[in-house]
DNA sequence: GAATAATAGAAAGCTCATTTCGCGATCTTC
DNA sequence: GAAGATCGCGAAATGAGCTTTCTATTATTC
């Protein structure tokens, strides 16, 4: 599927997303149009998702990131749906997963701090209709957060 | 601390890192001169931390994500350490935080299929020393995954 | 309201992206 | 195993964008 020009170029753009094309090319060892033409089919694929910025939440006053599990009370289709899009809505929320286990989703929460905290689950979690069981847990380190895929 | 502008070239670079100079300058309504300045000052106070190519993790055969949570049977200094320096060097993992509650780690992996997670749970975490409670939680549906904080 | 410090924009030179073209390797079909 | 097709490469040219320097403008401080 991939050879291993390809499997550079995608290590490399995850290493530093504004790399110029040239300096990619002679990174991975091919001409600057070959290496253009390539990043181009990668992104075309859908491989290559999109290009970011990634900030430090710290020193953007979002120092408190939180772990939620939620279970629901009912789990038709009309009550899952709109807790589904409702959460996902959420700035906030930077991840949010349905999950196997005993609670149902998993969401991943970035705020100021724990007064931001307490407003947010009042606020925008209890409120919603049929949440039942929420286990709230802290990031006391970030010992490790990248988004970087290993590619084999 | 940070005026419009940055806010507006903070949240621009967050959904295209890859934007020109001029688009962005454009878009934010600075000269490409001006707007170029900050950036490098944004990068330089390092409040962009990074940029990069966000990839397809089922493209990339890196189809399913797990998360575990682990407790360590002692609390000393030395064998936490080990641990944290371990699993996070392992490529597999992409998120690693010590937390509150329960549990004393939570950890955030993506893998192959479930032959790679019970290969990568029996060889790379159950024989790590002081290892106590492991829970695996599988991810059914990813409903939100992003890196976008909100700027405020 | 004058002095000082920041920050803006214009212009210029330099670098890089993107396209077009032709070549060579590899695969397919007979 | 030769003819044709296909694919992917690199060279070169053009247009677009980056980065710096210089000067003007706008805030800030006393």
């Amino acid at each position: 599927m991939f050879d291993s020009y390809d499997r550079k170029i995608l290590n490399t753009l995850q290493a530093d997303g504004r790399i110029t094309n040239q300096q990619l090319a002679e990174k991975i060892g091919l001409s600057s149009a070959a290496t253009w033409r390539r990043v181009k089919a990668l992104e075309e694929a859908g491989v290559i998702r999109q290009y970011t910025a990634l900030l430090d939440a710290a020193k953007l006053s979002r120092g408190l990131r939180a772990i939620l599990t939620v279970s629901l009370l009912r789990h038709d289709a009309d009550s899952k749906k709109l807790f589904e899009d409702t959460v996902s809505s959420y700035p906030e929320v930077l991840q949010f997963f349905s999950i196997t286990g005993d609670a149902d989703f998993m969401i991943h929460v970035v705020v100021a701090d724990i007064q931001s905290y307490d407003q947010f689950i009042n606020e925008k979690i209890f409120t919603l209709e049929g949440v039942g069981q929420v286990q709230s847990h802290f990031a006391l380190r970030e010992l490790k957060n990248e988004t970087t895929l290993p590619i084999g």
